[in-house]
DNA sequence: ATGTCAAGTTGCACTTGA
């Protein structure tokens, strides 16, 4: 079972890279992050006609996440629930959708950016994402696979295996201490980082900035990534980056990255 | 030093967000 997270960056401006890369790679899951689209306008019968379900959980102009799925698709949850497990009053932010497909729970995340640090949206980064462990903790209570796919936002370690040059990300909020505590407090919980898992080493981006040549001299980022609970790394067999789509003509700036569970 | 892109709008040139 291969479930990807792509932030596609403009679901309509990259539909037709979306489409070939979905008949390419054939995931049986597909999370996608910055649709910039409201649901209405989700460019669905493109995507059904060729055979897949479709949820979104859009907003106008920025944000919004989406499941694209080979199977059916049940009890879908849309925005992330407040720490306590109540609905999040005041979260107008379409960050968060999450699925059962082949009795896996499956989220497609976008978790906030944060910048400019420090200032409102650092903060907003740092409460979303003590509400995204508190979800996590949660869901563990279910013991079943959990796959937390998406674009964290988060450089995880200071070394040129996630970041072309840590020196030059200093200051930014996808490397503060405060943001990798948190993702750090995902792995305590039990949650696996299904790409170092299989790679423990090496480059592995999954972002460059569309400015200066970043793809060409392959100056990147590793900030999107798949959390596995331990039913799910029970199953894993395999992860990757595929790189394949940020070469393309109108890419996104960032590229899949996928894993595969055992059946 | 600079270099980009997508979406939205009191729109055709700018702002915002990344």
């Amino acid at each position: 079972m291969k479930i990807a997270t792509f932030n596609i960056n403009g679901v309509k401006a990259r539909l037709p890279r979306l489409l070939e890369w979905l008949d390419t790679f054939q995931p049986d899951v597909a999370c996608l992050q910055e649709i910039k689209s409201v649901d209405e306008t989700f460019p669905r019968m493109e995507i059904e006609d060729k055979g897949w379900h479709v949820e979104t959980h859009g907003q106008k102009g920025f944000n919004g996440v989406a499941l694209i799925s080979r199977h059916p698709v049940t009890d879908i949850v849309r925005g992330l629930p407040a720490v306590d497990g109540g609905v999040a009053d005041g979260d107008d932010q379409s960050r968060y959708i999450e699925a059962t497909v082949m009795n896996v729970r499956v989220a497609s995340l976008y978790l906030p950016n944060g910048n400019p640090r420090p200032g409102p949206k650092f903060d907003y980064k740092l409460a979303w994402m003590d509400r995204l462990v508190a979800h996590a903790s949660r869901l563990l209570t279910v013991e079943r696979p959990v796959v937390l796919a998406g674009d964290y936002n988060v450089i995880p370690q200071d070394d040129t295996d996630d970041c072309h040059d840590p020196a030059a990300w200093v200051d930014d909020a996808l490397t503060q201490p405060e943001s990798r505590a948190r993702l750090r407090a995902l792995t305590h919980l039990g949650y696996l980082d299904a790409l170092r898992q299989i790679h423990p080493a090496g480059p592995k981006y999954s972002f460059w900035d569309y400015q200066r040549g970043a793809w060409a001299k392959d100056h990147g980022i590793r900030i999107d990534h798949l959390m596995l609970s331990p039913e799910a790394a029970d199953r894993l067999k395999g992860a990757d980056v595929d790189r394949i789509p940020r070469a393309q003509e109108k890419a996104s700036d960032h590229t899949p990255v996928w894993i595969d569970l055992a059946a």
